[in-house]
DNA sequence: CAGTAGCACAACTATCTAGTTGTGCAGTTG
DNA sequence: CAACTGCACAACTAGATAGTTGTGCTACTG
């Protein structure tokens, strides 16, 4: 275990902050698109259904945190994942919610016997 | 890499909420706090120097999402940390950012020279 | 060159939620 | 038993932010 105790101030808003930007869909379902490979904004739009502001304002706030990284092509600009760490951590998620609900499952083997 | 592709919209959200629990300050110095072990609400009023409520509110969003266990003992409620793996994700970004620090440094290195 | 496409920024609004104030219930104690 | 402690819930408010609308700049094209 790595995790600095007690964990600084300055550590815990850091930490906060990297959660609050993924903790929002629209811009998981951004970084699951990626997965598939670099896409312009355009493209991203159309691949979401969502206006071009509105993924381009959630772009801006990910490429911000150096989670995705930008490069310009014509008029286009295309984002790619630049943090990979990123979906690792929603890896993790998936685990901790996977064992909770193997947790539930046996108890609730245990009251069904 | 175990993680859907694409991701389903119901796991979305549950990831993403799961990083929004999360992605408060006052929630991660709870968590920092019961690495050292159980504590009451009152115990965790003191230690960050927190109204009770506000202790006892965000300690109830981490009881709700499985994150932290609880039990009575007389008129005092003990948590303790229930689930580690979100330590583990908290260590996941501080590796993440170690890693953007370093190749910050790498830029500035070949600035410099 | 005029018109079009692509994108980021500004301004605005509705929604959400952290923090606060107030309250009442359960448990403890003298 | 009355007073106190501990805690969770309700109600409220201020601030943050997602989504939307509007706009203007850059690059491309016919």
């Amino acid at each position: 275990m790595s995790l600095p105790h007690p964990l600084p101030e300055a550590l815990v808003e850091l930490i906060a902050q990297r959660f609050r930007i993924i903790g929002e869909p629209m811009r998981i379902r951004l970084l699951d698109r990626l997965r598939d490979g670099e896409a312009s904004v355009h493209e991203l739009t159309e691949a979401l259904d969502a206006s071009q502001q509105n993924v381009s304002k959630h772009l801006g706030v990910l490429h911000g945190a150096g989670i995705v990284g930008r490069r310009k092509d014509g008029n286009r600009v295309l984002y790619a994942i630049a943090d990979e760490s990123v979906l690792e951590l929603c890896e993790g998620v998936c685990g901790g919610l996977q064992r909770q609900l193997s947790e539930l499952n046996d108890l609730l083997d245990g009251v069904t016997r």
